[in-house]
DNA sequence: CAGCCGCCTTTACGCAGTAAGGTGCGATCA
DNA sequence: TGATCGCACCTTACTGCGTAAAGGCGGCTG
């Protein structure tokens, strides 16, 4: 009866996940892991050999690995419409956010800043332009995360201010800095 | 003979930084913190009563807390020059940076936070654009040293690409963004 | 001289990550 | 059928962590 499912490393990782979300990085421990999984710590071993290290590398992948999706539209509006979705996604897991500033999983965000970089040559800046531009870009958006990340957790009532407008207005400013207005 | 000095909050607070630069943060700890300063590591609960917790907050205020200077320059000019100022302070203590970013300490980027406010102000910005402003630098600063920070950790070896110079162009477009120029 | 207080050490506890080796069970093959 | 094997998981045990609690110890004050 109710014999459980067996263990995967996707099923360790969004377990991991949903129980960093609920309780905070702090208390991801490997044997709480485990008991979430209904499972001795150990076994977790076995699907990812080295450990703690390699979930947490793996945490970061998940969460922080966002292209730009393909599509068609204005460069620019694509960018706009991407970057909140990527904020969206660094909110919903901002127990993750100091483990992507940390030096852990290089290349985790290559993916990610080739496509904007791409994106930025077909609004027509230059090879130079768009590389600075995408660091400016995903360099404001970590950036700014991580300040509504320490706001949120420091109780502020959100009446305060209204982080979403905060985030599009300033969103604005950056990409005015980066693309011209496309002539009509 | 060689007595050591008595300890104090500022002698700790500065062994720790000094521990971390040298070694990472993930090798700070209370046992080795003590050795470095010849002492036990409960003498250091003296002094910081909250033990590590409060080391850290300490530490991040240590680093992060750099308002503007002031001055009579140009609003534009001087917000330049800062924002150099205090990438090279958060660069010489990469080690912090995911300690800025997680929740600890509410309030020491408060200061920093108002003096860009006020500047942006004088450079004729309206009280919701500097609001916004503030955010969009010091949020760009911060993603922009963590970008910066993984990438010095992965091991390039720096001939790839001149993080100096792509920062300071970075900054540049968003200024541009941020503040309009100057009527002469 | 007695008492106190500020600074540091000693001891000990619970929890962390994980190395090493053991166990049980289904598949494979003689 | 029964022996063998290997995968998936468990058990045990070790080191190192943060820190509560209590003990010493030297210098000051009354």
């Amino acid at each position: 009866m109710s014999q459980r499912e067996p263990l995967t490393r996707e099923r360790i990782i969004e377990t991991a996940l949903h129980l960093i979300d609920g309780q905070g990085l702090g208390r991801l421990t490997m044997r709480r892991l485990g008991d979430s999984l209904q499972v001795e710590a150990m076994a977790i071993y076995h699907h990812l050999p080295h450990g703690k290290e390699q979930l947490l590398e793996q945490l970061i992948a998940h969460v922080a690995a966002l292209p730009v999706p393909p599509g068609d539209g204005e460069p620019r509006d694509r960018l706009r419409s991407w970057a909140h979705a990527y904020r969206g996604r660094l909110l919903e897991h901002v127990g993750v956010m100091p483990l992507i500033v940390t030096r852990r999983n290089p290349g985790a965000l290559m993916a990610t800043t080739l496509s904007i970089r791409e994106l930025l040559r077909e609004a027509g800046l230059r090879e130079a332009e768009a590389f600075v531009g995408a660091h400016v870009l995903l360099g404001y958006l970590l950036g700014t995360v991580a300040l509504e990340a320490r706001e949120q957790a420091s109780g502020t009532t959100s009446d305060e201010v209204d982080s979403d407008e905060r985030f599009t207005a300033g969103l604005d400013r950056v990409l005015a800095g980066l693309v011209r207005p496309t002539a009509p």
